[in-house]
RNA sequence: GCGGAUGUGGUGAAAUUGGUAGACACGCUAGACUUAGGAUCUAGUGCCGAGAGGUGUGCGGGUUCGAGUCCCUCCAUCCGCACCA
C-alpha cells in the first residue's frame, strides 16, 4: 500500500483540531516545561521556508518533552502591531486591522499544514485590546515606579516622595542613581522640596520615573514621521525601510532602562544563551569603570568634569575636548573665538548622524579661548570643542592625552597641539606614527607616579583624586534610555492625558484605552501624529490624550507571560499560573533580536519581578538561535542578442547573460522547459542548447530570499509535493539548527525516500502486515541503539543527526527484515516528534486508540541489548590504522597484545622491527610504535 | 579597530570525553527491472596511483603513542558593535 501523505496529513490535522489534542492546562502531576517560539509579525508575504526552521525544531523538542513525562506548554501567537501594516494602510486606505487579520489567517493556515503541537486556545495577538490592556497597565506601573539605588530595585514612586519629604535630595544620593545622569536635576533640601509647587514636584519626580516624559536627543526619521529607538537604527538608517535618521531634540516618552544596566549585565552570566548574543548584549550595555575628574576653570566659576578610564595618564593631558552640545560651550567661548565657535556648532548641528558616522576620519574642532587648571600641576590647559566627543556619554567632555589615545593623537596632530609622553612604551614604538595605547609600560614625566606600572598608577592616582576632592569613581554605561513614543497609528495608545503640560495616567480601571478610528493614517496638518485626527481624543471629554503610540517591542516584551493565562480579564496572568509554569525553559528564535526584543523583555521581566508580580528575574532560561535560511537562485543563460538559452555546462562557449528563473520551474538544477516557455510571454518561442543528456541545467547562486530574485520557497508548495513530515525532517536534516545555510531542495527526495521505506516496513504485498513473533537479539539491538542515539541527539538539540540515525535504523531494519511489532511500535513513538502524521497513522493501524500517540511514553534504552562480546579493534602503526581484528572484549591488555602480535598482518607491518611501545586501550584501539 | 562564530569530499554534513576522518543524504558512474518514473533495487564513489601504497580536516608550527578535536602564529569568510574617552 502506497504512502499517501496528503490524505494522512489532512486526516490527522483535522483530528487534532477537532479533538483539541494539544490543549494543556495546569491540572497535571507532571512537571511543567515551557517551550516558546518567537512569535512572528504577520507580514503580507506569508511564511517562507526559513521561518518554520525554528518552529519545527522547538515542536520536536516540545513533543519529546511531552513523551518523556512533562506537562508541556507550547503556545503561539502574533506580534501584530507594526509599521508595514500601517505603511500599507497609508498607500491603500485599508484599515491596518483588516490587513493584519488577513495576514494572520494566512500565517495560521500555513502553520497548520506543518503539524505543530501548538495549543491554539492560548493564541494571543498584541493588537487586540484584551491584550494591550495589560501592555498599557505595565506602562502605568513603570510610570508609577522609580529605581531605588539603595535596594537596586524598582519601588513605588510614593516611597520616593516619602524619602524626599524626609531627606530632600543630596548630590551624593543623586550620583548613585543610575539612569538619571542625563537629566537636569539639582539637589535640594527638605524645606526647598516642601516649598515647590505641585508642578515643580512633579517635574522632579519625572526625573525618576521608569517610564517618563523627557526632552532628549532622539533618532528622528522624517520619512516614517516617527522617532526610533537606538536598536531600530542601523548605520544611520531606519531598520524598517532603510530611511535616513536624524538627531533631534524632542520631548518624548522614554523607558529608563539604564537604571537596570548593572542587573541586565550581571543576569547574563547565569543564562544558557549563545555566547555571541550574551557578548552582544554586554557590548550594548557597555559598562566601563573609571573616574570622573574635575578640572577647575580659570577665569570662570566652577569646573569641567571629564570621565576617564585612564587616570594614570593624567600628567599627559595637553587639552580638554568638550562636545559641541556641552552645556558650558557658550559661556566658555571668548569673544575672539565667538564667530569660529558659532560657525562650528552650526555646522555640527547640520551634520546628520549618518554623515558623522560616514565621516569618522575627518578631524574637526575649534578652540574656545578658555582654560582649565590641571588639578595637580595647576598648569593651564586649553579647552577645545570637538565632535568626536559625544554629548550623551560620560560627562560630554574628555581629558585629551594625545600620546596615549588614538583619537586625541589625531586631534592634536591636526591642530598642532602638544603631545606629552607619560608612559615609556616598547622600544619599537614610534610616536610619530601614533599613540601608545597599550596598558603596559612604566610611567614617566608624572611626578609621584614615575616608575610605576600602569596598573599601579591607576590605583594610586585614583586614590589621590578622590582624597583631594578632585573627583570620584564612576561607572559608565553605553546603554541609552529607550525612546518609547512613536508618532504612528498602528500601535498601543499610551494611556496618558494632559492637564496643561502635566501628564497623568488614566485610571487602570478604565483600561484598555482603545485605539481610535481615524480618517487617514497620516500626521495632521499641524504635524501631530495620526491619533490627532481621532474625534474627541480626550480624557473625560476634557483633557487631551497622548497622541503617540507604543513601539513594536512593547507588546513583545511580556507576551510570554500572557500565554500562561491568556484570557484573564483581571490581571496580566494569575499568580498561581505564573508560579506553576515559571519562566520559559526553551526559547527559539532569530539572532536579530539580540539588542532589541531580548534586552527589553529582560528589562520588563526584572521590573515585574521587583513589583512582585512574577517570581523570576529572567524570562528565558535557554535560548537557541536558529540560523537564517538563504535563498538559492537559479539562472538560465541567454545568448546575447537571441532568444536562445544555453545549458550551464555549455555556457562558456557563448556570450551569455544570466537571468533569474523562478525556482518552481527547476528541479535538481534541471529546467522544466515547457514551464519556462509559458512562464513569461517573452520566452514563448525560446530555443535551447541542451546538454548531451538532453537536459537543460541551470546555474545557481546563494542570495537572500526575495521575490525579485524568484528564489522564495514557500513551505506550502513543498508540503503539497512531499508532505509536511518530509519537510519537517528535511529542514532538520539540512544541518545544525543554529547554522545559517542556503535553501536547497536537492536532498528532500532522500528524506521522502526514508519515510516511504519506513512505511514499507509495515506492509507486505500491499497490505498492512507485521511479524508478530519475538524479534531476534539483533533487531532489539538495532532498536535500542537508535533509542539511545535519538535521546542523546534530542537532549543536545542535534536534530540533524537525529534524522540520520532514523535513516540508519530503517535501513538496517529493511535489510534484516526486522518488521516485528515489538520493534516497530516503539520506533513509531520514537519518530513521532519528528514526523507526527505518518506515525499517528501507523500507530492507529497498530491497533492503538487514535490520537493517543501524543501521550505515549517515550521508549527507554535498555543497555542489556547492546552488550557485545567481541570488538573490532583497529590496529594502528604509528597512529595510522592498518587493519582491524575482532577480539573478545573479555581479553585483558596482555592477551590483546599477544593476539595482535601473532597476526600475520602485524608481522607484515612491523617489517622485521620490534615495536618500541604498544598502546592498548581495551574496547578502543591498539597502537604500535615502531 | 574591538568582540563573537566558522573553515572537513563535487554538495549539505557527521565524528558528544584526544582513539578507525568523511556516518547519513544529495549528486555522480555502472548495472537490474522496465512500454519511461521526479519510481524501485544492486554495486561503486575524498584525492593521487594500474597496483602495492601514498596522501588528506584553511596555512605554518607545537604537545602526544595518537590531533578535525588541545596550545601558539597567521589567513579567509560571516555576524555584532564601533569616535564610548
Amino acid at each position: 500500500m502506497e504512502y499517501r501523505f496528503q490524505e494522512i496529513e489532512k486526516k490527522w490535522q483535522h483530528f487534532w483540531q477537532s479533538n483539541q489534542t494539544y490543549r494543556v492546562d495546569e491540572n497535571s502531576t507532571n512537571p511543567p516545561y515551557y517551550v516558546l517560539d518567537m512569535f512572528p509579525y504577520p507580514s503580507g508575504a506569508g511564511l517562507h521556508v526559513g521561518h518554520p526552521l525554528g518552529y519545527i525544531a522547538s515542536d520536536i523538542y516540545a513533543r519529546y518533552k511531552k513523551h518523556t513525562g512533562f506537562n508541556v506548554l507550547h503556545p503561539m501567537g502574533f506580534d501584530s502591531f507594526g509599521l508595514p501594516a500601517e505603511q500599507y494602510a497609508i498607500l491603500t486606505g485599508q484599515h491596518p486591522a483588516k490587513t493584519t487579520k488577513e495576514n494572520i489567517a494566512r500565517y495560521r493556515e500555513q502553520l497548520d499544514k506543518l503539524g505543530f503541537s501548538y495549543d491554539w486556545s492560548r493564541e494571543i495577538q498584541t493588537s487586540s485590546p484584551s491584550y494591550y490592556k495589560w501592555t498599557q497597565w505595565i506602562f502605568i506601573q513603570l510610570y508609577n515606579s522609580w529605581f531605588n539605588p539603595t535596594t537596586s530595585k524598582a519601588e513605588p514612586i510614593s516611597q520616593l516622595i516619602q524619602f524626599l519629604n524626609e531627606n530632600g535630595l543630596s548630590s551624593a544620593f543623586l550620583n548613585e542613581i543610575p539612569g538619571i545622569m542625563d537629566a537636569d536635576i539639582k539637589p535640594f533640601t527638605v524645606a526647598e522640596w516642601k516649598g515647590f509647587t505641585i508642578e515643580q514636584q512633579q517635574n522632579v519626580l519625572m526625573n525618576f520615573r521608569l517610564a517618563y516624559l523627557g526632552e532628549s536627543f532622539v533618532n528622528w526619521c522624517p520619512e516614517l514621521g516617527t522617532v526610533l529607538a537606538n536598536d531600530e537604527v542601523v548605520n544611520g538608517f531606519s531598520e524598517r525601510g532603510g530611511y535616513p535618521v536624524e538627531r533631534k531634540l524632542l520631548k518624548q516618552w522614554s523607558m529608563r532602562i539604564t537604571s537596570y544596566a548593572q542587573r541586565l549585565l550581571e543576569g547574563l552570566d547565569a543564562l544558557d544563551w549563545p555566547e555571541s548574543i550574551k557578548e552582544t548584549q554586554r557590548n550594548w550595555i557597555g559598562r566601563s569603570e573609571g573616574i570622573s575628574v574635575r578640572f577647575p576653570l580659570i577665569k570662570h566659576e566652577g569646573w569641567i568634569e571629564v570621565f576617564t578610564t585612564r587616570p594614570d595618564t593624567l600628567y599627559g593631558v595637553s587639552f580638554l575636548t568638550i562636545a559641541p552640545e556641552h552645556e558650558r560651550v557658550s559661556a566658555l567661548c571668548t569673544s575672539e573665538q565667538l564667530e569660529e565657535v558659532e560657525a562650528y556648532i552650526a555646522l555640527s548641528k547640520q551634520r546628520s548622524e549618518r554623515e558623522r558616522i560616514a565621516d569618522v576620519n575627518t578631524i574637526s574642532g575649534v578652540f574656545t579661548g578658555s582654560y582649565v587648571a590641571h588639578p595637580f600641576t595647576k598648569e593651564p590647559i586649553p579647552i577645545w570643542i570637538g565632535d568626536y566627543v559625544l554629548a550623551g556619554y560620560g560627562t560630554g567632555a574628555v581629558m585629551a592625552v594625545p600620546a596615549h589615545d588614538e583619537r586625541d593623537f589625531k586631534f592634536a596632530s591636526h591642530f598642532s597641539l602638544p603631545i606629552k609622553q607619560v608612559i615609556q612604551p616598547q622600544e619599537s614604538h614610534d610616536f610619530n606614527l601614533g599613540a601608545w595605547t597599550e596598558k603596559s609600560g612604566v610611567l614617566i614625566n608624572s611626578q609621584l607616579l614615575n616608575g610605576l606600572s600602569v596598573y599601579e598608577a591607576i590605583q594610586i592616582i585614583t586614590e589621590n583624586i578622590v582624597n583631594e576632592g578632585h573627583g570620584s569613581k564612576r561607572i559608565n554605561y553605553k546603554l541609552r534610555n529607550a525612546v518609547f513614543g512613536r508618532q504612528r497609528y498602528w500601535g498601543e495608545p499610551i494611556p496618558a492625558y494632559f492637564k496643561g503640560d502635566q501628564p497623568y495616567m488614566i485610571p487602570v480601571e478604565m483600561l484598555p484605552l482603545n485605539l481610535p478610528e481615524v480618517d487617514k493614517y497620516l500626521p495632521t496638518e499641524d504635524g501631530d501624529p495620526p491619533l490627532g485626527r481621532a474625534a474627541n481624543w480626550k480624557f473625560q471629554d476634557l483633557f487631551e490624550y497622548e497622541k503617540s503610540t507604543m513601539p513594536g517591542w512593547a507588546g513583545s516584551s511580556w507576551y510570554y507571560l500572557r500565554y500562561l493565562d491568556p484570557s484573564n480579564e483581571n490581571m496580566l496572568a494569575a499568580p498561581d499560573k505564573i508560579a506553576y509554569w515559571g519562566s520559559v525553559d526553551l526559547y527559539m528564535g532569530g539572532a536579530e533580536h539580540a539588542t532589541g526584543h531580548l534586552l527589553y523583555a529582560r528589562f520588563w521581566c526584572k521590573f515585574l519581578s521587583d513589583l512582585g508580580i512574577i517570581p523570576f528575574e529572567e524570562p528565558f532560561k535557554k535560548l537557541i538561535n536558529q540560523g537564517m535560511i538563504l535563498g538559492r537562485s537559479s539562472f538560465v543563460y541567454r545568448v546575447e542578442g537571441e532568444q536562445t538559452f544555453v545549458s550551464a555546462g555549455l555556457k562558456d562557449a557563448y556570450r551569455t547573460t544570466p537571468i533569474h528563473v523562478d525556482i518552481s520551474l527547476v528541479t535538481n538544477d534541471r529546467l522544466n522547459i515547457d514551464g519556462f516557455k509559458s512562464w513569461r510571454s517573452e520566452f514563448k518561442n525560446a530555443k535551447f542548447i541542451l546538454e548531451p543528456s538532453g537536459e537543460y541545467l541551470c546555474g545557481y547562486e546563494v542570495e537572500k530570499m526575495s521575490k525579485s530574485k524568484y528564489n522564495v520557497q514557500t513551505p506550502d508548495e513543498l508540503v503539497e509535493r512531499f508532505g509536511a513530515d518530509t519537510l519537517r525532517m528535511y529542514e532538520m536534516f539540512l544541518g545544525p539548527v543554529e547554522q545559517s545555510k542556503p535553501w536547497d531542495t536537492k536532498g528532500i527526495t532522500g528524506v521522502q525516500g526514508f519515510l516511504k521505506k519506513y512505511w514499507r516496513l509495515f506492509h507486505l504485498n500491499g497490505k498492512f502486515e507485521l511479524n508478530e513473533a519475538k524479534p531476534s537479539k539483533e533487531h532489539y539491538k538495532i532498536l535500542h541503539k537508535t533509542i539511545r542515539k535519538i535521546r542523546e541527539d534530542l537532549d543536545r538539540f542535534s536534530f540533524n543527526t537525529g534524522v540520520s540515525n532514523f535513516m540508519i535504523c530503517v535501513n538496517e531494519l529493511t535489510e534484516s527484515k526486522g518488521n516485528y511489532r515489538e520493534i516497530l511500535e516503539p520506533l513509531t513513538v520514537l519518530l513521532a516528534p519528528f514526523a507526527p502524521h505518518i506515525t499517528e497513522e501507523l500507530w492507529e493501524k497498530l491497533g492503538n486508540k487514535p490520537g493517543s500517540l501524543f501521550n505515549a511514553s517515550y521508549p527507554t534504552f535498555n543497555p542489556d541489548y547492546l552488550v557485545e562480546s567481541d570488538y573490532e579493534y583497529p590496529v594502528s602503526f604509528n597512529g595510522r590504522m592498518r587493519f582491524k581484528i575482532s577480539l573478545p572484549l573479555s581479553l585483558n591488555t596482555e592477551e590483546i597484545q599477544a593476539n595482535v602480535l601473532s597476526q600475520a598482518e602485524t608481522i607484515k607491518w612491523l617489517e622485521g622491527k620490534s615495536p618500541k611501545k604498544i598502546i592498548i586501550v581495551p574496547g578502543k584501539i591498539v597502537n604500535l610504535v615502531i
